[in-house]
DNA sequence: TAAACACTTCGATTATTATCGAAATATGAA
DNA sequence: TTCATATTTCGATAATAATCGAAGTGTTTA
């Protein structure tokens, strides 16, 4: 009786309001844990762990699991693609400049998170570098193309150098303001301190956000195409 | 992608695994009638007019009276290309059999995706034209070079009548196995056609994969580059 | 004209599944 | 340690919908 079709299985999975509508709070690209998804869905954490659950198990969900919290996304590029498409979504909006505003808004805006770049720029760094081909993401971690080889060896980062450190060459790390993966590891630190070298940021007295310099703005917006306004 | 309102409608239908059985068996392109339809997707007659009648009311399959035969199809390309889209991100098929394995592999290799053609064979023709400068690739569709005039009309596809016909001229389709767009709209289905009138292909009674003759071997290559293996 | 056939409609039954209260687990904070 | 918070698991319930036997409507064939 029962056909073996997985059309099925997906289509049941969107098709679902209560899931449609956790699955149209994913596609803003972030990170959600399950009680603002419940929230959102209009039902009680039960009901909305008891989906999550199944979109997980048939890889249309990703689960991470950060203290008390599980943080839930979209599988992939691919998949969210598609899901706009079947729940007629638009794209989100890129953000596309950075505003440099009051002091509480620099920790969103730049900050260090251990030994990396983390925050809005942080975030927009590893977006800019996946778009431009220069690191490829994978399920934990962000790896170097060929393409990025030359590109990092060309912004005087000595990969060689890097790759000998002890801990993981490159991992992926929760943003907590964005919600969403910046990179880390020793990948993530060179980049920091290369970036500090330059002068194009600067770290400050007794904050972990960092500052923009004019330099920085003009080299993040012709290396990157990330432009920040100062206010 | 285009959002659309009916990949809802569609969803909500494909999720019964018992109409993704149907619809699936419609994705050849062809008309069926009601008993075959219940026979493929292992249900009762009774229970495969009710999910018939259900589709048809829902504007998602066509029926034709013929005699005391009802003959179903898939309403249009949208619908089809909707399916493909939720098979693109389903897990694949557990293969359990050694037929099913032969027959999975047959469907992989090349097939009829409603009104034109898909698989490793449809991506590499697509690929073809566009490596000869026989189509362009743009966002959402092919254009038609000015080589590719003269190459349509000297491989007999009259591209001014392909040109009338209602629906969109030339767009992509996902390709669920390839993961790769394919040629599809009237100028996709004009392909098909004349690759069935020279016998390079053969449509398989059952099935939506189509056969490669010893002629479409010979001529695929000769015309497009294209070396196949047929099994 | 009767019988076979293709298909549908009706009604009763059964299967599926979304939902949530209650309780369990695991982490963080005081 | 104790309490609060985030989340999951379990179990019961209720709503929904798929299924199929029986019977009905046309259509073809003998």
């Amino acid at each position: 009786m029962k056909a073996n079709s997985n059309a099925a299985i997906v289509a049941t999975l969107v098709s679902e309001p209560s899931r449609a509508a956790i699955l149209t709070a994913l596609l803003d690209g972030r990170l959600h844990p399950a009680s603002e998804l419940a929230y959102m869905a209009g039902i009680k954490p039960q009901t909305a762990s008891f989906h999550l659950a199944k979109m997980v198990s048939a890889n249309i969900v990703t689960v991470e699991k950060y203290g008390r919290h599980r943080y839930y996304g979209i599988q992939n590029q691919e998949v969210a693609h598609i899901l706009e498409s079947l729940l007629s979504i638009a794209p989100p909006v890129e953000v596309k400049s950075l505003k440099q505003a009051s002091e509480e808004k620099a920790i969103r805006l730049a900050r260090t998170c251990y030994d990396h770049l983390a925050g809005n720029l942080g975030v927009q760094l590893t977006d800019s570098l996946n778009k431009m081909g220069v690191i490829g993401e994978k399920k934990d971690e962000f790896i170097v193309t060929e393409k990025g080889e030359e590109f990092f060896t060309a912004f005087q980062i000595d990969l060689g150098k890097v790759k000998k450190e002890r801990r993981s060459f490159s991992r992926k790390c929760l943003d907590w303001s964005e919600r969403r993966h910046h990179l880390a590891g020793a990948l993530g630190n060179a980049l920091l301190e290369r970036l500090l070298e330059l002068n194009w940021i600067q770290r400050l007295p007794k904050t972990r956000a960092v500052k923009i310099t004019m330099d920085g703005q003009k080299g993040l917006k012709e290396t990157f195409s990330i432009e920040i306004e100062t206010v």
